[in-house]
DNA sequence: AATTGATGGTTCATTAATTGAACCGACGCC
DNA sequence: GGCGTCGGTTCAATTAATGAACCATCAATT
């Protein structure tokens, strides 16, 4: 999966927020200051925070103190850069205890990881991204496909997240549609017409379908699961290098999908609305 | 252990803060409301929010839009309630995979757990408070003591928290002598002086002790570890009902707590700082 | 059916907060 | 010694957070 990373230079809050900085709250720009620890970059300076945020100095750095109080944040002794904190650690605890979904969901990644030998990943809807919330990359030595589960992916752009803007929450439709798609891809679709047109397709079909729209060479299948309420949770993919993408895995990835995303649904205490599951082939 | 819920009335973010609400600026706030879920109480209602938090309606409500937004929690929506959000999820998955402590952690406590068939608890120095990380809790049947992983425990009235003053930076010991100590029993420590002095003894036998002065019933016997600096990151704890305390045993805790709080500071990549190498009898 | 008291959410003038340019001392590097 | 960069700080300007009051809705009670 591309990272943005990756991306070159460009301002993550932008992007994440469209260049729409107003209405963006003192507590949205420190949390989203959070965002860009990531596998590769997992301490941040001062300097460079404010480098990549694009915030004033002072202003990062009242904003790291209080992500520090708080234990979001804590600070290498000796280097003085931040990196995440212990306080994040303790919050997942509860909220897995609470309300298990990575635990649920990890099973059924491992089960389709290990049948089709292949990158399989779960995300859940957040504003217009997908969250990251387990994977399984199955080396089998050939090619395989590099996720990073530190970055967001755009509902636009991913099969998730287009599985996520059919069958999600309209809301997670009007974020996206409302600030301009950014291209990753020859394939990303950028014009939010077409992207509403493709989603009300997705739907109709029971699956997103995404062949290099993020990031090349990648062809990733998604189906959306379901938990409380009758819009989509989140989303479970298999992406494929596409040189190894043909008709008769597609339809192989795609039984599994709906078979997984519902068993899935129904671990989580949840329901298919009954629209998707006469579209769904379940069963055998 | 005894949860802050069970203490009565009072506001938790007063807790949290000694009753010192100077300095502690919106992102804090918004932070500290997280704090507010638990195992008991994994969804909360707006009302009700304000009601724990002692903040104004609109205000709590603001903060949980931008929460929301970022995806640090997530509304039911079915019952409007809030819920710890996503967002969680994935960066405790970043600060687990760049920086791994629970996973360190964890098979020692495991370890100690069977050994001694009784309660083992690992935390993080947050503040003034102690954060756990991980915990395991040995269940023979018979009495056990009971952990609660999403509580902060307090450094001024715990084995771990005593452990840290000790141990850990100048600054916990700043941070919980600035506020009044709260009473949890009879034996918890509430004058500042006699904690300054009782944690200058526990620095120089090496180990920290605590009957009871938390929770009644409970002995807990904590030890520090270290990663990067010279003060303590955490501190790793055997707690035990009061009934099966004694010389024997305690012995037996502190040696085994010191070997295994040297190996998880190796491991962490980290070195016991020699003033505290010495007191501890390592090895055999 | 009207009343009461919850709930989640909204409004707008007041006010207290965040903000940013400039500044500081420390460190490393020619 | 001069230069660049680092983490951190200052203070006036102003922007953004705040809180009392208000709405709409729902459920139980009278």
């Amino acid at each position: 999966m591309q990272t943005y990373e990756r991306q070159g230079k460009f301002r993550l809050l932008q992007f994440l927020t469209g260049f729409d900085d107003s209405g963006m709250g003192t507590i949205s720009k420190a949390l989203y200051l959070l965002d860009h620890f990531s596998q590769s970059t997992p301490e941040i300076g001062l300097s460079e925070f404010q480098r990549l945020s694009d915030l004033n100095k002072a202003t990062v750095y009242r904003h790291l103190v209080e992500l520090e109080k708080t234990g979001f944040v804590e600070q290498n002794p000796n280097t003085r850069k931040y990196r995440l904190g212990a306080a994040i650690l303790r919050l997942a605890s509860v909220r897995e205890r609470t309300f298990p979904m990575r635990s649920v969901v990890e099973h059924h990644v491992d089960k389709l990881s290990a049948r089709f030998k292949e990158l399989v990943h779960a995300s859940l809807v957040q504003g217009s991204f997908m969250s990251p919330l387990y994977f399984k990359d199955y080396g089998d030595g050939g090619t395989r496909v590099y996720f990073n589960e530190a970055q967001l992916l755009p509902t636009h752009a991913t099969a998730s997240g287009i599985a996520a803007l059919a069958f999600g929450s309209p809301s997670v439709l009007k974020a996206t549609t409302s600030k301009e798609l950014q291209r990753f891809t020859q394939n990303t679709i950028v014009d939010s017409d077409i992207l509403k047109q493709r989603a009300a397709e997705v739907r109709s079909i029971g699956f997103s379908e995404c062949d290099q729209c993020f990031e090349a060479e990648i062809h990733s299948i998604a189906v959306p699961f379901f938990s409380d309420g009758i819009f989509a949770k989140g989303a479970i993919a298999i992406a494929v290098p596409t040189t190894r993408m043909n008709d008769d895995a597609k339809h192989q990835f795609i039984r599994a999908l709906w078979t997984t995303a519902n068993d899935i649904t129904t671990e989580l205490g949840g329901q298919i609305p009954s629209e998707v599951k006469s579209v769904w082939k379940l069963g055998k």
